[in-house]
RNA sequence: GCCGCGGUGGCGGAAUUGGUAGACGCGCAGGACUUAAAAUCCUGUAUGGGUAAUACCAUGUGAGGGUUCGAUUCCCUCCCGCGGCACCA
């Protein structure tokens, strides 16, 4: 039996923190170097925090507490993302009031951060769905709104029929809506959008950030930059051959295979469809248009699916040779992206090729492989490669051709160098309840008025509403919210009934910590230049193209409003790995989910995060197995039972020198988020210091060194050892690199690459020395008689290699 | 299809400016303590030979090839797993 009482020592010095105040951070302290340690905050959906949390917060606040202890000034706030999506449909599901659900969520995973023992300052706690909140967000809201970054416009939108409500670009996974799975649709809808579009360059820099280069990858994809030009092609009449003064534009990022354009086609949503047609197709193009409408995004787009279109009658002029091609219209060209209309090229493309194929359209060569290859005649070449059947232009190759035509087109005004991106603006309305009101009021003759600041916040009517998902903003039938008074004219005037995305909540809400008491503005310039960036944020990489790429966005509109001098929210970025069970993800509605309490209340919190630790690298997550937290559990009692039991050292020598061997590895791997050889590390000292015995002083060091991974423990035997103070006021413990170096090595001799024996030297010891001294190895000697010895390798302070012929 | 990451004992994993593969932990086996069990402690534990036991030998980091005195680490080809994107012209 150990001498360890876990429970009863975590449940004391939970309390003893809380009333020491040690946690609340000083943010006005000029003396040290300011940390802001954050991680993702949770959404309170489910009713409880899970194993995933877990690995995600403990190392987050064990990281927290080593540069407390390297003398950093820590604030490591909590708060809720309480809005929103998840939230909702669980209080649907369990047919409770969302506020109240939120509530009791929170409540309950409040316990059970409490039991972790996160140093979480909770003076500045947030919650997103609270009134004190989302005031800012409609405050946020009307920045944009003034800086023409914020915009309602009737567009084809994402429509998941089963939440009822429009999604975001990023909201919809394969097709499919990211909360529900089911099938999103599209719908003609007015909806609100904030302009992050006109952000993508920019986005696009991470010069200055430590972010893992996977997410940096991410996002660039997602922004999806590309160069071309767009090319006009003038509108002829079918007959006689005559410019009827309408034009099309495309983009091509393939500008060399003009002159390999046999046909145009443009996306069945392109709004000049309906004035080209001719009359004699218009009946085959409304019938197609109408078709590709009720198509769901996933059918589009579905892998190998056979392309389709119908002529439209029009012709256009290509620019370059004045060659006479047809129109088309076909699902395979987006409307959303470039100008929705590509000029084809089939034996450049593939997609074109195919298409040509099945409507026997020509197919015109015009690039030959660089490398003399024979160009093939059943696919599309799409490689760069040298121009032919390009009048002037033949025989360049494809990078100079681009900018030859390019330059041609431009003197005509045809044509000119183009940037593309696939980022589409953030769709930011929904058609839900629990979430923050849009603040904007419908005047039938000042229009589109927003609510003046000082009226803020547009509170949510929690009393009376039927929150049930109904296609319609559940707020549209609450009379005393619609009906308002035009903040312009004073007039009769309605309300935007449609509540913002969720995400806009979480886009800002690291600024708001430290300025949650603040109830005159958002955030304080000074107070929040001095606190951000984060300097370590870390949650999952399924944020990466969401709530990473919006929080940018909103950091940098800010700073170009002039609120903040930074531009960039979080400097450093570190990604937990996934937990999953029996290899699936881990997740409510497959009932695979684990639970924490019952394993803190068994082993205690100390021992749980240390096993989470101690499983693999941070980054790489794992599958969950419970197997082996006995082994930590053993360790915990071994290490209590060093510090506390006394004993006189035995080895004095043996022990410095391991000491100071595991304040340099400890030190190292927290460094670099390697907590499993961190914990590995310490195993090994405790197991040697119970041979060794240890004195005072290396056991202070001990504790300090374990104090981040096992604060509860730490703090316990910190006590025991008479230090007045909370071991998260001493100081992280420095090596002697003199006591870690060794005087003598083991020289590892090898013949012909294999290791045949080895022998103690001096630490500098020489080549010849070293050659000589392996050669007298009785064992060594039966090998270099079998044949000549051709040449000796030495590396210093490792290896003698002899190479025996 | 494209982009990125990974594949090491029975299991989780260590070790890479190329230099003793398997640290640490789990599990397992044997032993001590105990009336017995649990707990604890000690010893062993990549595989295959080999030995009374050491010694020793061979093989071994997904597969195959290459570079090198020497490759888990670098290069090429392939297989498998995970994550992201997906008709972006």
């Amino acid at each position: 039996m150990s001498l360890y009482n876990a429970r009863e020592a975590e449940e004391k010095w939970q309390k003893k923190w809380k009333e020491m105040s040690l946690y609340t951070t000083d943010l006005n302290d000029k003396d040290r170097k300011k940390y802001y340690n954050l991680v993702m905050f949770p959404y309170p959906s489910g009713d409880k925090l899970h194993i995933g949390h877990w690995y995600n917060f403990a190392p987050s606040d064990s990281w927290g507490r080593y540069k407390r202890m390297q003398g950093y000034n820590v604030y490591e706030p909590m708060g809720f993302d309480s809005f929103g999506l998840p939230a909702e449909n669980y209080a649907i599901k369990h047919g409770v009031h969302p506020q109240k659900s939120t509530k009791k969520n929170i409540d309950y995973m409040k316990k059970q951060l409490n039991a972790m023992g996160a140093m979480y300052d909770w003076s500045t706690e947030i919650s997103t769905s609270h009134p004190d909140y989302y005031k800012w967000t409609q405050w946020l809201f009307l920045q944009l709104y003034n800086h023409k970054l914020a915009y309602k416009k009737k567009s084809p939108v994402n429509w998941c029929p089963q939440c009822q409500t429009v999604l975001a670009n990023e909201q919809v996974v394969e097709g499919q809506c990211e909360r529900c799975d089911a099938e999103v649709t599209k719908k003609d809808l007015s909806q609100w959008f904030f302009n992050i579009r006109d952000y993508a360059e920019r986005l696009l820099d991470f010069s200055d950030l430590d972010w893992p280069e996977k997410t940096q990858l991410m996002q660039e994809h997602w922004i999806g930059k590309s160069t071309g030009s767009t090319i006009v092609f003038d509108v002829v009449d079918p007959s006689t051959k005559k410019p009827t003064g309408k034009t099309i534009t495309v983009f091509t990022t393939r500008i060399d295979t003009l002159f390999g354009a046999t046909y145009m086609v443009l996306a069945p949503e392109h709004k000049l469809v309906d004035d080209i047609t001719t009359d004699s197709h218009k009946e085959n193009v409304n019938d197609y248009v109408e078709k590709a409408k009720k198509e769901t995004d996933i059918n589009r787009s579905a892998e190998g699916r056979e392309k389709t279109g119908v002529e439209t009658g029009a012709y256009v002029k290509n620019p370059i040779n004045g060659k006479i091609i047809p129109v088309w219209i076909a699902d395979y060209v987006l409307a959303s992206y470039g100008t929705g209309a590509v000029m084809a090229v089939p034996a450049h493309d593939e997609r074109d090729f195919a298409f040509a194929q099945k409507y026997k359209l020509p197919i015109t060569q015009v690039i030959k492989p660089a490398d003399g290859s024979e160009l093939p005649l059943d696919e599309a070449f799409t490689d760069d490669g040298i121009l032919i059947n390009s009048e002037t232009f033949d025989g360049l190759p494809s990078s100079e051709a681009r900018k030859a035509i390019t330059k041609a087109l431009e003197k005509g005004k045809k044509g000119e160098l183009t940037t593309q991106y696939k980022l589409r603006d953030w769709l930011i309305s929904r058609q839900r309840f629990w979430g923050a009101p849009i603040p904007i009021v419908y005047c039938n003759d000042c229009g589109e008025v927003p609510v003046p600041e000082e009226d803020l916040p547009v509170v949510l009517p929690l009393e009376g509403v039927d929150f049930n998902p109904k296609g319609e903003s559940p707020l549209a039938t609450v009379d005393n919210f619609v009906h308002t008074k035009c903040p312009s004219c004073g007039k009769p005037a309605q309300r935007e009934v449609d509540t913002m995305d969720t995400f806009v909540c979480s886009s800002w809400y690291f600024l708001r910590y430290p300025n949650a008491h603040n109830t005159e503005k958002a955030f304080d310039k000074h107070l929040t230049d001095t606190w951000l960036p984060v300097d370590m944020y870390i949650g999952g990489p399924e944020h990466a193209c969401m709530h990473l790429l919006y929080a940018r966005f909103i950091t940098k509109a800010l700073h170009d409003f002039n609120f903040i001098d930074f531009d960039e929210p979080f400097k450093k970025l570190v990604h937990q790995g996934l937990i999953t069970k029996d290899g699936a993800k881990m997740s409510k509605s497959k009932g695979n989910t684990v639970s924490p309490d019952e394993f803190v209340e068994q082993y205690g919190s100390d021992v749980f995060r240390m096993y989470l630790m101690f499983m693999g690298p941070f980054t790489d997550g794992g599958d969950w197995n419970d197997s082996g937290i006995k082994g930590i559990a053993r360790f915990v009692d071994k290490f209590y039972d060093l510090i506390y039991t006394k004993a006189d050292v035995q080895d004095e020598e043996t022990l410095q020198k391991m000491l100071h061997k595991t304040i340099k590895k400890v030190t190292e791997d927290m460094e670099k988020f390697q907590f499993n050889t961190a914990i590995s590390a310490l195993m090994e000292f405790t197991n040697s210091a119970s041979k060794t015995r240890i004195d005072y002083e290396s056991k202070k060091i001990a504790v300090k060194l374990i104090a981040p991974l096992a604060p509860h423990l730490a703090e316990e035997l910190w006590e025991t050892l008479n230090q007045g103070d909370s071991v998260f006021n001493a100081k992280w413990p420095t090596y002697s690199e003199e006591l870690i170096t060794e005087d003598t090595v083991q020289i590892v001799v090898q013949v012909n690459g294999k290791v045949r024996a080895t022998f103690e030297a001096p630490i500098d010891i020489q080549k010849d020395d070293a050659v000589h001294r392996a050669k007298k190895i009785k064992k060594i000697q039966k090998y270099i008689e079998k044949g000549t010895v051709v040449k000796e390798i030495f590396v210093p302070g490792k290896i003698v290699n002899i190479v025996v012929k």
